[in-house]
DNA sequence: GGTTGACAGATTTTGCCAAATATGTAAAGT
DNA sequence: ACTTTACATATTTGGCAAAATCTGTCAACC
């Protein structure tokens, strides 16, 4: 029940990573120095350059490192037992886009992606992908597929309403809560025309 | 039939407009010279400052004239007899958001928006609740208050939940034929909640 | 598994200055 | 209702060298 998958990193590189995103989350990539990421690391320049060959390798862990975690959260939230298939699906949008309501790392991520020879395409990617099929994956198991069929819609389309609309909110809103409420609002409207009946499990 | 409101602008000055925001949106406001306008629009520098005090005022009022040209798109596809409610608020968004989807336009604005201090403000936020009113108000002349109390929100919230998707749809595509794909997905999916019969006109 | 210190080479930042470009005003002309 | 020419005053740009900072690697040490 500790971990989904074996743990690639130890503990104390798990540490460094988040860390690392973290200050990389304030000033961008490039204003952020591998001196930074150690000071905040609680650790030498030169530690780090014995777990991460370079400051590009390092930021792409760190970037992998948070989109596992998010999606182990995200997993968490729509599994839960309790609470009604919007809440399920609200947290889960929470906790994949609303940490980076105010951040820099959004615009910074989605910079490197315009460049076709950054790797981060193939770990950004493949996890949004997984989210949505997650996503996908709850509302097929908590919807009827006369509902659907009645709608002309398959799970993955209202994953990618969500999807679509959880960007919005997320360039639309100031705060956290802000975000939550819009989401929350849309998500409410989207499940409504496949009237759930509020819970429904496999 | 023809203007809605007396025109406050001549035709010419109009045309410069329309030119001119043209030319913003191609560098955006800072590395457009007045002379850049001026050139588009078949016109001197100097003619320009005799309609137009200074650079900023230009773009406002350039601004000013956009919005309110696509507000008037926008009531025209919302009020058009034929087609379902779905397809009048798709083409509506397109006329609100699609021009928009390569542009630098809308960074630029919203950018300028931070800052308190700039006039932009006011001639923008007006622009969008209007926006979300026209949009609002066709939500309600097209469903039952029935379908609306047993889903408990408001026209107003539908018509945020759309604008909220909108904005996603927008950041999301990177062509205006994606963007249509995303906002009438979507528009599907909220409209399909308040399953209203295809038509209803009051 | 780390530490410190030192190093070459690359990149960024800074300060400065000259040249170019842009803004806004004005006058005179059509 | 414009145009052209001209002008003072910013603002932006480009070059260019010195200084600073950052990267990546090494050695020596614990």
């Amino acid at each position: 029940m500790k971990a989904t998958r074996p743990p690639t990193e130890s503990a104390r590189v798990e540490q460094v990573l988040t860390v690392a995103l973290e200050v990389f989350g304030r000033h961008g990539f490039r204003k952020t120095s591998m001196e930074d990421v150690a000071r905040a690391a609680d650790l030498s320049r030169q530690g780090l350059y014995l777990h991460f060959p370079n400051k590009e390798i390092l930021f792409q862990a760190a970037v992998r490192h948070e989109l596992d975690t998010a999606l182990d959260e995200v997993s968490q939230c729509l599994n839960k037992e309790s609470g009604g298939l919007d809440r399920r699906i609200v947290s889960a949008m929470d906790a994949w886009l609303g940490r980076y309501v105010g951040s820099m790392l959004a615009s910074d991520i989605s910079t490197m992606l315009e460049n076709p020879a950054s790797q981060l395409k193939d770990i950004v990617e493949p996890a949004i992908a997984a989210f949505d099929a997650q996503v996908a994956a709850t509302i097929a198991s908590a919807t009827t597929k006369t509902d659907l069929r009645r709608l002309r819609v398959t799970p993955e389309d209202v994953a990618a309403v969500l999807h679509t609309a959880g960007q919005g909110a997320k360039y639309l809103s100031r705060s956290r809560d802000e975000f939550v409420a819009r989401i929350t609002a849309a998500t409410h409207l989207v499940l409504a025309g496949l009237h759930t009946t509020s819970s429904a499990r496999r």
